[in-house]
DNA sequence: GACTGGCACTCGTTGCTGTGGAGTGCCAGG
DNA sequence: CCTGGCACTCCACAGCAACGAGTGCCAGTC
């Protein structure tokens, strides 16, 4: 059954007249607002099948109608209108990011900035290791039999990690086994590097091999498969707005999950592409804590390539336009600013 | 005027209670469940010279009483008792930090126990970057003229910068440049450095003074001027469980305090020997936001030193003896663990 | 002088009731 | 298919009474 055009009008004026006001809206005060060209009867008629088919629902009778997460999601898909940033977002975005002096720094303005933007709580995942490339492996002598692995990434990140080695090693060792590292990872993904590091120790010289075997066990457990993905969040006070209305009874469980680094992960980090945009309303979440609340994501990166995720995430009452063009505005411009580099 | 023991007493049983069960308490209910040999007459009089002293407050006539941030702070003086943690808590700390692979899991383990064990807001500062020494310095060849600088402290924390050089060097000029700098600085405290850099470019070959002049610089810049001091949080999600009796109205304020790093590290970061425990009471915290909550705080390192702060923040009807020994506790365990690396 | 039992009083909490109004569903007529 | 009209529902709000926890004070006792 597909609605008509109108009724797909008086949604619309729905879920919009209930964004900005927060409460249930009636038949009349919609006519009122919006240039509907009928009565409010018709509005109710409307209404009534809108009902029938799930998308609004009334909290109790004789109270207004709000919208429900089929709403929301039928809204989002075919009858929000886009809302472009005015002019002066886009050069305080600007503005903001351009004078980001390193990756820590970067991935902070950004966050604070979308969290601002959208007055929702902002969520952004460092570049991740797994996608990123090698720019340069460096191995620093703490002590005789000690060594301290840096790598350092295409996009700015640096993971450091300490190593005992199974004997003491010569200044001229420590060298070689650096240049063959580099020569073999440098300017590769992470991803692969699982396919390339066993072959380190293939054609080195003996006496080396035990050195070069600890260093490889250490580079694949370590910087490979502990892909430790790191993440910022910002703005965790405006979810206190509206507190009591927007999440019936469970405020607490929404804390919980935004500590829940893996749980944030998952919403912001599965991104294939720079251009797409995911929204989960509500019940669409698959974490429990989440149910009442809306996540905005998408992909960034330098060019078309996704090193990472950033999204927002507020009740499902949220102003889905303005919150969509935030958040593809802010990825946009972050991703320039990684191509630069 | 001076309170006698009795009406410490009655004091000490209101605050025990109060905590107990968050409603006011009445002169009937305390004789009953402390072993007070007076009657509920004799229990209310001193209730009202209590409340002349500004002890203790009535929210409105007729109802029981409910400590004042003065009240609190005299039992937390002079009233408690100390609360031992469990053998079960203290095997629990070892246990979890023992299993610690690098500093960033040392600080999350740790801020997730801390809030765990108080149910609390728990706060961990980084070890701090003035109050470390320098065990290595490093610097590697990205491209002709372009280095990286990465800096190893004793606390096993890594900073690490880009710098631009102003002509390109050979491997040699590198090798020498980082001789040098590992001679002048290791082993000494990064508070002590801003001395010690300017004396760096003297007695180098002519050749590498402009590159030695611009090290010296970036290192002043940005490892040492720029103190950046960073912290963790955990245990949000518990601020929210009595909320509305908790913090009247500013339960945002209080997450927007959480958010500003510097008011944390101001709470956290401002302590000299880890031996002394801090407490901040209500009214006795600066930042506006946190007029509702108490803090106790204290300084943890290895041995005797302090390398950074750590402590609890909740609302100021908390149970203080269990969060102060909480405190104490993770904080030696902490030092323990640092001075073992 | 310090403590106690007793008593009158205060005042928030709880539950009940009634009214007003926003909003609905439905029907008959254009 | 739309509209005006009407009866109905039910929440929100205010007023009211009963209740009870808790107080302050006073007169009496040790």
């Amino acid at each position: 059954m597909s609605l008509d055009e109108r009724k797909l009008d008086v949604l619309r004026a729905i879920v919009e007249d209930y964004i900005a006001t927060q409460e249930p809206v009636g038949s009349k005060s919609l006519v009122e607002r919006h240039q509907l060209r009928v009565s409010s009867a018709t509005v109710r008629n409307d209404m009534a099948v809108l009902e029938d088919e799930g998308y609004i629902h009334q909290p109790h009778t004789s109270a207004g109608r709000v919208p429900t997460d089929k709403g929301y999601r039928l809204f989002v898909d075919r009858l929000s209108r886009v809302k472009p940033l005015s002019p002066a977002e886009r050069r305080a975005i600007q503005r903001l990011l351009s004078g980001a002096v390193d990756l820590d720094d970067i991935v902070h303005r950004t966050v604070r900035l979308l969290a601002q933007l959208t007055r929702q709580v902002a969520v952004v995942q460092y570049p991740s290791l797994a996608r990123s490339t090698v720019r340069h492996l460096e191995l620093v002598t703490l002590a005789p039999g000690r060594l301290m692995l840096v790598m350092i990434t295409n996009t700015g990140r640096v993971e450091q990690r300490l190593v005992d080695m199974p004997g003491p090693l010569g200044e001229d060792d420590v060298l070689d086994l650096r240049a063959k590292i580099n020569e073999k990872l440098a300017g590769h993904r992470l991803s692969e590097s699982p396919l390339l590091i066993p072959t380190l120790v293939d054609d080195m010289p003996l006496a080396l091999r035990p050195a070069m075997a600890t260093l490889s066990s250490v580079l694949l457990e370590t910087l490979i498969e502990r892909q430790e993905e790191r993440l910022s969040l910002a703005g965790t006070a405006n979810l206190a707005r509206g507190t009591a209305l927007d999440f019936p009874g469970s405020f607490r469980g929404v804390l919980e999950a935004l500590e829940e680094e893996v749980v944030l992960l998952k919403l912001i980090g599965e991104v294939e592409s720079p251009t797409t945009l995911r929204i989960r309303i509500g019940d669409e979440n698959e974490f429990e804590g989440l149910r009442t609340t809306s996540v905005v994501s998408t992909g960034y990166g330098p060019g078309s390539v996704v090193v990472g995720g950033l999204g927002v995430l507020g009740p499902t009452r949220m102003d889905y336009p303005g919150t969509i063009a935030a958040v593809r505005a802010v990825a946009r411009y972050v991703g320039e600013l990684l191509a630069q580099n």
